[in-house]
DNA sequence: AGTGAAAAGGCTTTAAC
DNA sequence: GTTAAAGCCTTTTCACT
């Protein structure tokens, strides 16, 4: 599917704001709400637009701090990888499961009470996986930047 | 601020979907639609829910790949550190810049349109920030999971 | 493909309980 | 927190450019 610059103009105000009306799109695109909503209609049917959703602040619902785990795995086969990022899915803390190239067979983004949290999660879920060789944990200090993907 | 059950099956519903009514919301769970306005007023007012959105498909818009750079700086001091995200933040495809504790300083997720787009934004944008002492990449081959913050 | 208007309906929001 | 009611705004369609 090919996206045009109004296209792109409509997914920049969604992303934006993902309530705003077709009458508010229109004019923040600089076209009425009629092509607007059928563009809309297309780009959901594509699966350009994925969803609809709310950004929840992390630290309302108790979550003060994230950690980023690097895993190396003991076997490399196809079956224990996908396995273990299985394992990891059923883990409502792991908000993000990375198989990656490099050093390390994953990179694994946690969302953490406080280190005692992070202490328990590790001990009672994450170390009870089989499989790891070695694992290492980061706490993140600081988030310098969020952005959405760049829609030029 | 604190959330009882139906603030966080409310954050939940509007997690599945941005765009849903009082009424669905209220269905969803348990409630007429008048307290789950309220809630939501509230929610928002108090910057739990940070916004609305939509989620846009990366490969859709091109961005085929996805790459962590790992950096080291040569200082450490707070100046350098925070400036070196403050240039991190004007580059697009940056779309997260982690400031973490470890053998790194900063953790770097691009978003690239393929490996010649990795190399000309190296080049071009990541090499030109004054500053790095190291830096390693790696390219995430497969995302296992991605999730949003649990709700419980 | 876009405009503008019109219809129908659902939605938010207020008020009473 | 519920229910009900008012009215606005929204989506959606259609005729036309």
């Amino acid at each position: 599917m090919t996206l045009d610059k109004f296209d792109l103009a409509i997914l920049a105000a969604l992303q934006k704001d993902g309530r705003a009306s077709l009458a508010d799109i229109g004019a923040a695109v600089g076209l009425s709400s009629t092509p607007c909503w059928n563009r809309i209609k297309r780009m959901e049917a594509a699966g350009v637009i994925r969803g609809y959703t709310i950004d929840v602040d992390p630290e309302a619902l108790g979550y003060q701090d994230t950690v980023i785990v690097h895993v190396t795995l003991e076997s490399h086969s196809e079956e224990t990888l996908y396995e273990f990022g299985r394992a990891l899915a059923e883990i409502p803390e792991v908000l993000e499961a990375l198989l990656v190239s490099g050093d390390y067979d994953y990179y694994i983004r946690i969302a953490v009470r406080d280190t005692r949290d992070y202490e328990r999660l590790l001990r009672e879920k994450l170390y009870r996986i089989p499989g790891i060789r070695h694992s290492k944990s980061s706490f993140v200090l600081r988030r310098l930047k969020q952005a959405r993907l760049p829609l030029a």
